[in-house]
Formats: structure tokens, C-alpha cells, sequence
DNA sequence: TATGAATGAGAATTCATTCAT
DNA sequence: TATGAATGAATTCTCATTCAT
């Protein structure tokens, strides 16, 4: 007999059950860190008891290192964005910036992420390298393809440094750091520093009489 | 009977104990967070028991507090070298951003100031916020007072938006998640993208021909 | 739709779970003793899960006891034995004590009931009594009739004393318990024992003119 | 100042704690077996809590262990028996089996730590060997060169089976399954059974005129 | 019948804190 | 002052048992 109304069935609901978990793993970790929070939180985060969250992962570590892979795989993929730019090498790494700012700085689920990497990190290394490869290593790849690029075609100066690419990528880090360390307690307009940002890293500070050497 | 030669007597050593105490906190505290951390963990580095560590703080988390405030006022305090700079506004900003960078990102202490910002943050608002008032608002405040000075000076653009002394700021953050991050496995030269950073945001990234309305 | 060829039908399978479940249970419990023994391993030995045990058997406690009433009913039954000794006295007690090593000492089955009786005798004494009645009384009883007659008709010792058919049955005990303490590393050739056993008990280890007084 | 007719001071206590933690132990684990005894059942029989146990073993399976060896050494060295022997081999014989007999079967420890090598021998067979190269195997060699004395100087029949020494020593184990198995419930005077068993594996059970070939 | 997801009562182990010495 | 044995509350993890499907 089956009941009117009812939302998941059992089958379902065991679908769902992994998810549901790293979800509300990812809000505790990310609230109180690993050694803080209780397999228990969790589960009653969920409404369930902390058995079910076993049947699912074997251990608390196991389900943090699951839930931070999970996460981190949900965040959005730096590739999508690189491929769809277009205009001048300035117009793109302007819109590059941007993106990325988005997608990490103005995003909460990244910005726990880059807590639980700077708080966990020195026990989980591995877990901070992955996410290094997956994240931050192709923007600035990108970013330097694309800094080539405009200094090739003249566009962009010519003494440019090879940090050049993280200069541009600087303030990403602040807006999410700020974040995290003052949430709403001190708020900025991330967007606002990000376009003051650009234009400045772009057309620098200096009257162009003053321009240094 | 007093030992003639002992390098501290017993008056010496209890005025230095609640130093050394906080000093092994901190070093406990930032390796692995305030969870992970036993308070016999902090006593074993000193060589003394966990009973003399209660002697002097009543729980762990007045330690773990007293440990954070005191750290942070060994740390170099901003306004020193505010009152040092000379030269040309842009002088002035490049030298406090190298010192500044100097006494954060570069140092060792208080990179992991900021770790437990990010880690402990959370739990302990008032703590980050201390911080914050002391050391990175100061600072700021002291930039924007630079920028304006040069801006009225005409040394600097006139269009400078309101964001620009956190984006002066904002390698300086970059470099220490940097660190805290990826530790020694990916090194970064700190200094060299400060001196880039610096060049960026001065000169622009742009040639002169090429420079955005 | 009924599958041709099925090896056994759906009422079979019923009929037969009970007895199957007794039998992984013996396996497993003989393996690890009650309190280390999951139910679910028992399950998953017959490819089944564990709701299916708590079809047939209420607890873990109760499949407990009836598993080992069940190997029990399963042993042979010494009576059978006995009925079938011909012969001398000295024959026949022979016979019978080699009948039961057989059934006992070198059975598998009834080792590990002994394990079982020793490990969890202290909780569960009537499951211990139980198997007394049953197994042990009646062959010593046999025994005793045996001895008895021989006595009568001059074939044995008039000075027998009471403890003979124990001391008869002795070396069963510890063939049986070296098994189970020493498994197979340090093996025992349990039919030698016995026969040299039998042959001391019956002859003697003194040479004739030796003999105590 | 101290307190008059207190009974131990601290240290005293401090060095008594793993002896009596281990006797305390040892009473557990018999009682119940390994997986049924609490740390909390060990602690509470000598009115401390668990943590202090803990203190002294790191975890449940070397307190068992650890309880093991010292039950295991603590009990009677049968090297010291043996040396003590006089008379002829058979006086010798009969008095090593009834020292074997007191110190083993009629030894309460000795007969736990029987109880808990059967049921916990599959799991820690290491434990099992040790104690059978510590105490059976000795007894067992002294018998053998008891016997082969006498068969060399004639007092023991010529023709004795390698397994003479086993058979010499089968209702030792007897008695003590038999005590673990029924306790009090169905109690035998164990002495009055090694007298009956020495007497007739010297003697034998049958008349003179009896004998087997 | 059979399943296996879910529960929740434990049990092992840890560790902040106390306090007698 | 300093110690470290002892405590006991808290936490991870397990598993007998239930029950909806």
C-alpha cells in the first residue's frame, strides 16, 4: 500500500543518504573544523542518528577527507570559464579575474573550503595539494597564457615579471580571507575591490607623468 | 641550600613561566589547531607537567586566548613604521607595503596569527576583531591616508576608487594563505611579487597607448 | 513463474533455513565465541542478511542456545555405541573408549561444543549440565557397568577403585584439549594416545615383578 | 603531616596499581572471557574508574595480554619441582604427577588460564604456545627421561610407547576441564582420581593372569 | 520470506581538570 | 611551585534489534 504524498522512497532516500551527509559534513566542518565538531552534529543535522552516518563512511576521517573531495568537486571547474573568453587579451583576463572572483571569493562553499585548507592543511596535506592542481594551478596557468599572449601581440608591457599572473590573482585571495576572518562583521563590496582592483593592476596607480622608471 | 651557577633562580623561572608557556601554546596551537591540541602536549614541550601549566591558566581556553592576545602583541606594532616613512608618496607606499609584508606574510609568527583567525575565527569573533583593529586597519588607515596625500598632491591618478589601499593590500594576503597553504612544497619568492605587485599597481599592467578610459 | 531446475523450492528453503542458520551459527561461534560473534557474520556465511536470522531465531542469545542444543542432538548418541560391544570385559571397554575418541576427541563437532562449554560454561551452566547428562554420565555410567562386571568375573582387579571409568576416559579430555589449545601446530597423533593409554590402564606400566603392593 | 594509620601513601599506591589492575584483570577475563569484560567491570572491582586503568595499559588487548604473562608467571615453575625429586623412578613418577596435579588442575589460576587459552586460543595462538612451552612441554620432557631411566634399569616394562609421558599426565587436564566445565555443580575429589589414575597406569586394570599380550 | 536502512544502547578510549603529595 | 595519579564527561565507533518495503 502505498502512501499518498510521501516524498522519497525508501530506495531513494538511500540515494540521497551519501549526499545528504557530505552536505551537512560540509556545514560542520566548515563551522567548527575537524576536531571540533561531532559525527553526532552532523547527523542530527540531517535529523538522523549518528549509526546512520557509519553505514555510509567508515570513519569521521574518511568522511571529511570524502566531504572536502566533494566539495571541492562541485565547485565550479576553472576550465569552463577559460574556454569561453573573448574580446582583447585585457578584456579577457579582466573577465577571467572576474569569474574566478565569483566563483571563490563570492562563494561560500569555496571560501570553507579555503578555511578547512588553511586549518587542516598541515594535517591533510595531500588534500590542499589536490586542490592546488585542480583549482589554483590552472587559473593562474590561464592567466599566464593569457599575459603572454597580450605581451606577444603588444598589448601588454613588455617587462612584464613572471609573477605577474599572481599580482592579478592577489585580491581573490583577500576578498575570501576577509571574508572569512570578518564575515559580516566588517562587510566589503568584494566586486567593488575586484574592479578597483583590475583597474588598477591594469592602468597602475602613478599619473602617467609620475610612471616610474 | 642555593645553588651557586643556576642559570635561573626560582623567583626568575616563575616570572618567566607564564612566557614560556604562552610561547609552547602557541607553537601547540598553530601546528594543530585548538581541538587537536592537549594541554600536556604544551607542558611536555617546557619539560613540566600539565598541573604547572593550570598553575598559571585556569583552563584551556583562557590559555588559548591569552596565548592569541599575546602573540599578537609581540607582533610588530604598524604604527613604528608608519612614523619612519620618507620620500614621495609612492615611496612611502611601496616602503610600508615591503615592511608590512615584511612583519606578516614574511613572518613566520604571524602567519599563523592567521591561521588561527581562519581556523578558530568562528568560535572567537572578538579575537579576530582585536586583531583586525590593531593590525590591519591601522595599516590600511595609513595607506589611505598616503593615497589621498598623493592624490591631492597630484602625484597619484585623481580617479583613485575607494578600494584602492586594500588592493595595495592585497598580495600581502595572497602570500601568506599562500603559505599557510603550501607550506614548502610549492615555495613561492614572497618578495619578488611584493616588488611585482608593487610595479603593477603603480604602473599598470597596460602600455601607455593601450590604457582603459 | 517457476524457474525449472531449481535445486530446492521456496518451502524447502524454509524448511531447511533454521538448520542451515544452526550450522553457520556453530561456525561462527565455535570460531569466535558468543560475545566476539556478530549476527551478521553468521548471515553473510550463508549469503543471507541478518534480518533473515531474526525470521527464525528471536536473539542472538537464544540462536545461541539452540544452535548448541542442535549440535549437540547431532553428535552421536553413546548409547547407540554401547549396545553394540562384544566380547571380553577388556574388550569392551576397549572398544568403547575408542568409539567415543572417535566421536569426541576426534570430532571437530564436539571439540569445539567443549571449547564453547569451557568458554561460556560460566554464563550459560544448565547448557553445560545439559551436555553432562547427555554425553559424558552415560559413557562413564557404561564404563562403570563394564568395570563392574569385569571385577565380578575375575577378568579385572578386585581393589578397582571407584574414579576407574575416569581414569578410563582420561586421555579423551586431553586429546580434546590439546586440539583446541594447540590447533595444528603442535599435532598430537590422538589414535597412538589412546592406544597407549588403553594398554598402560589395562597392563600397567610396572614390570610384573615390579608391581606396587 | 602525616596521617596516621593511613595504609599506603601515593607511591606505594602507584606501584601496587598494575599488579592489582592486572589480578583484578585476570578475575574479569575468567569470569566472563575476553570480548564480555568491560575495562569499566576490571575497574570498579578495585573501585577506581576506567581512566586510571587506562593509565597504566594503553589499550583492552594488552591489559588481557599483559594479564596473561603475569598469571602465567606468577603460577608454580615446574623446573622447580622437578629437581626436587627422589626415590624410584616410579615414587619419582607419582611425585611429579601430583605436584603437576596441585599446581595445575587443583590450582584455580592455573585452571582460568586453561579455560582462557581453549577460548581464546584461536585468536592469540602465540599466547597458547608460550604457555605450552613454559609449563607442558618442561613436564612433559621430565616424565619422558623419568620414563626411559626406568625402562633402562628395568623397572618399567620394555616395550613403552612414545606416548607413555601424555597418557602419564592425561587426567591432569581431565580434572581440570572438569572443574571448568561443571564447578561445583558436580564436584570430584580430584586427588582421590590422580591416586586412582597412578595406580592403575602402573599397575594396570587387569589381574595378573590377565594380561594382554 | 527476505532485505537492509535505521536506531540507540553500549563499549573503548581520550583528555581537561582536580588535588593530594 | 611542581607533580602526576585519578577522575569522569565526552567522543568515536559497534552491533543487536526493529521494521518499512
Amino acid at each position: 500500500m502505498k502512501r499518498v504524498g510521501k516524498k522519497t522512497s525508501r530506495a531513494e532516500r538511500k540515494a540521497l543518504r551519501p549526499h545528504e551527509i557530505l552536505e551537512a559534513a560540509f556545514e560542520e566542518f566548515a563551522a567548527k573544523g575537524y576536531a571540533a565538531t561531532r559525527v553526532e552534529d552532523i547527523a542530527t543535522r540531517l535529523r538522523i542518528t549518528k549509526g546512520t552516518v557509519y553505514l555510509y563512511f567508515p570513519t569521521k576521517d574518511v568522511l571529511f577527507q570524502e566531504m572536502f573531495r566533494h566539495a571541492s568537486t562541485s565547485s565550479a571547474d576553472p576550465s569552463t570559464a577559460i574556454g569561453c573568453l573573448r574580446g582583447s587579451c585585457a578584456d579577457r583576463i579582466r573577465d577571467l579575474l572576474l569569474i574566478t572572483y565569483e566563483n571563490t571569493a563570492n562563494d561560500r562553499r569555496t571560501r570553507e573550503l579555503l578555511r578547512l585548507s588553511v586549518a587542516e592543511g598541515t594535517r591533510l596535506p595531500k588534500m590542499v595539494d589536490c586542490r592546488h592542481e585542480l583549482f589554483i594551478a590552472p587559473t593562474l596557468a590561464a592567466l599566464t597564457t593569457l599575459v603572454e599572449e597580450g605581451v606577444k601581440s603588444g598589448e601588454l608591457r613588455q617587462d612584464t615579471a613572471a609573477d605577474t599572473p599572481d599580482v592579478l590573482a592577489s585580491s581573490i585571495f583577500q576578498v575570501a580571507v576577509w571574508h572569512l576572518m570578518l564575515a559580516d562583521r566588517r562587510p566589503i563590496d568584494g566586486r567593488a575591490l575586484m574592479e578597483a582592483h583590475i583597474d588598477l593592476v591594469m592602468n597602475g596607480l602613478l599619473r602617467r607623468s609620475e610612471r616610474m622608471a
